[in-house]
DNA sequence: TCAATATTCCCATATTTCCGAACTACCGAT
DNA sequence: ATCGGTAGTTCGGAAATATGGGAATATTGA
């Protein structure tokens, strides 16, 4: 089980939040982690299906470097979990807030 | 009176806010705004005084753009005012959210 | 006319984004 | 063990975008 980087707790800043939803892929990223029930692998989770794997990659470092998701390693696959408490704590209510004006 | 443009209501977009709002400047401005009771000329908003001029104007011009402030001309200098309605109306709560957690 | 306020114009630099290609890690089958 | 396929990452470069700031430009008030 391998963990990628990410920001601690504390170190989760406003600007990097904002700045990595700022963008539509991104957003939509996050939206369909916390919909889904369950945590996805990274292609699961794309928005659209025609992204290439280096983009699509690029776009979920850029959400682990703001401390927005966490991604382990189950054998094949990435799971990536939205990293609710640690945001809730940080910036409470913030990700709820944006979240619910992200419909499409 | 002069009026900049800026986004109608309904063109206001979470994107657009979100970026925005994701650099320290802009976020400070539009705290500074929201917290002072009268409408503030640009360099009275700065969050610091040694910017120069047209890099805050251009600050200034990205949250016109993205529909965040609006500015009027008033003699001499520009009363800038956050458009908390058209905000509020188009995502209602997200704002708030945002600038709760904008403190230094 | 002169000073103050803020905007444009324009350029250099920095950052972001996108994507192909090569690479790593894991699993299953032979 | 080794081969092959799958899931993602990393690297490198090109294109687009953002940023910062100097200089010149309106516009207004005194």
């Amino acid at each position: 089980m391998v963990q990628f980087v990410h920001p601690a707790r504390d170190d989760i800043t406003l600007a990097g939040v904002l700045a990595a939803l700022a963008d539509p892929v991104r957003l939509q990223i996050v939206r369909g982690l916390l919909t889904e029930p369950a945590c996805m692998s990274c292609t699961a989770a794309a928005p659209c299906p025609d992204i290439p794997k280096s983009t699509l990659s690029n776009h979920f470092r850029v959400l682990r470097e703001a401390g927005l998701i966490h991604t382990t390693k189950k054998g094949v696959e990435h799971r990536n979990t939205v990293r609710e408490a640690d945001l809730n704590a940080r910036f409470p209510g913030l990700l709820k807030a944006i979240l619910k004006h992200a419909d499409e």
